[in-house]
DNA sequence: AATGAATGAGGATTCATTCAT
DNA sequence: AATGAATGAATCCTCATTCAT
């Protein structure tokens, strides 16, 4: 009954700690946004007091940006485009675009606290803020790349543009669904979305050519 | 003994007051959001005193409500489908999307503090929520009644599919702008936005022909 | 019994509320310096919530500024040189220092306040220790014109000198009571002080006369 | 398994410890006073964990009070009476006046901490404070000691007069130059000071002797 | 129509200190 | 000899709101 005596509660065990203090910053930092999310409701939802979530993080900016950089993590995590066997590189992008749109509905608080704080403008911005946008830009290579590699013939510029707006649709599908709940299909909405910009992105090559 | 006064410097005047009191508020809402607006902020930009500012309106949520309820006016004033002079119905699509986009760049506090409003969830849905919804679905109505012009072959669930996929489009665009200021033209993309909805639906209703 | 009702007590009167403030901010202030002085602490002794400190004075370092002015005032009232009634200029000027010392001992919160304050060196200087520099420098050139008056005789270069030595005689011996107590007797402590640097005026004037 | 490992890296030198814990304390109590110096800052300044200051530590008075006995050593070494062969007392005393002067210019964190504390008045003493105290009495008694040496003809009463008056025109000269920085020459005023006691002294010596 | 003053609740953050290792 | 982690109490200050005038 008594086992291996996992950590032994009371005792000292940093890592842990954070990471409890995350998934609670997580949850409500995704559904609160910055100015939402009050320490208290943090070290309320972790259990732990306000004044160790500080031996963790130097404040909140810095927990923020922590949330932002740990979710990322994990979302580039679930999204990696599926391997060869999976079929034409038109079908491992749908596959691609249902996945992303699956991580979205599982875990919308990552890319929900990030547009908050993309939509937020403060006299000086946080470090969250600017965390996000890195990571995004990750985000946004790795996208880059998928269409690069669907659409060999496109030039630089034409890549760009339809990355741009593969990326905004899926932001704007995303808000949408937080609208309208369960009502909108995510993961068809993404399909209809990545075969719109697959379609455009072939007619491009051709006029290209022409 | 002095009678009824009808102006004198400080006998005030309610409308102009309130009207200086929502100009503030959009303009802090629209960057901070909901809980980064304080009636304090309100009050300092607009400078009448916050005790003012609750003779107008009832407590903070009632002036975020009202922010919104004048700059949807506003906006739905700026994007009409131009008159029949301007074209075919897709070139007057056209540039009712233009015109959408350039209200979008001109007087950005209104989506923005819109999508921060929907984006955020917390307990107790805040009235000015609820207002944006209201008046957001009014402002899809009438995207509705667009789609179904220049496409009125399409059968009503293409024209939900393609009308929430428009909004969707328009909204990620705007957060694209957003995130990477005036190197984005907002014009351009929504004009490329237009044309590929609208090319989408003439396949869509060739399809249903068939 | 009743009587014309002086304030109501629970109506609205910033004036007698500032003044309040203030007291309990003196007492404390002086006994405790910038840092030893909490807010709380000020409410408390006042019966003011911390809140309504804050609607009266911008912030800590204010509201210390305003305590450092308003007993200057008072202080500034306690020490006038007597007039000519009063006999030779020297006579006069012993009474001044007879009467600065009783204020000191009276009232000796605005000079271990100041002095707190000037001692005290911290990366951004507060407002608080610049006023007190500022009316410092108006007490001495207060006490300038008296060494002119009384030792006419003395080029500026002594005036500027003997005016420092007695400040810092002043502020020396106030030190001393704060260390030994009652036991040390200021008044005559501080004519004994007054008569020695009169005296070294008169040799420094003679010695300039050969 | 090891052995008893004499030295090595992180085997620790608690005297060192000690020593760069007090060199921090003494930095920042100079400049803070009681209050202002918080053992996180301690801690920065010195590079060790908070919790090792409170190995070497009972608490932040007992640091404090550390601060004071070992400063006071340093200067108490720095301010010796020098011998013969400098010249007749009056000489010997000047001297001592300038070493005085000139280890307060170099190291004035000891008498403005001391200062501060002594000028501070809380409801539980601190222990700090009472050191000062203490040591500030052994100052005294070799100043007076000096006094003693260079009039010997003063009866007792005459000495500890002269002492509390050279005392306090010491403290306050080294006030005036806290305030007012590097235009006071310290080392001069000292003199100039040293110089105005002992004729006092010699005049009260010479009036007793009548 | 407007406002000066007040206020309790809560905001972020720092404090001195402890304790198991 | 030292330290990582934790913690309750206190810090300054802002919040939305009220109310008598």
């Amino acid at each position: 009954m008594t086992g291996p005596r996992t950590s032994g509660k009371k005792r000292a065990n940093g890592v842990e700690s954070r990471q409890r203090i995350l998934d609670a910053a997580v949850a409500i930092a995704g559904e609160r946004g910055y100015d939402g999310t009050s320490i208290a409701a943090v070290s309320a939802r972790c259990g732990l007091p306000a004044s160790s979530i500080y031996w963790h993080f130097r404040d909140k900016d810095d927990l923020i940006a922590a949330v932002i950089e740990r979710s990322f993590e994990t979302w580039l995590a679930a999204v990696e485009l599926p391997g060869e066997e999976a079929g034409t590189p038109l079908d491992r992008a749908m596959i691609m675009a249902a996945n992303v749109a699956k991580s979205l509905v599982n875990e919308p608080d990552f890319l929900r606290l990030g547009l908050m704080l993309a939509l937020e403008r403060r006299p000086e911005e946080p470090r969250s803020r600017t965390v996000f946008f890195q990571v995004r830009h990750i985000a946004r290579q790795r996208i880059e790349e998928v269409v690069r590699f669907v659409l060999p013939q496109l030039d630089e510029d034409a890549v760009r543009l339809l990355t741009t707006y593969a990326i905004a649709g899926a932001d704007g599908l995303f808000v949408q669904r937080e609208f309208n709940g369960d009502s909108v299909d995510l993961v068809e909405m993404f399909q209809f979305h990545a075969r719109l910009v697959y379609e455009t992105g072939v007619r491009m090559a051709a006029e290209r050519a022409r």
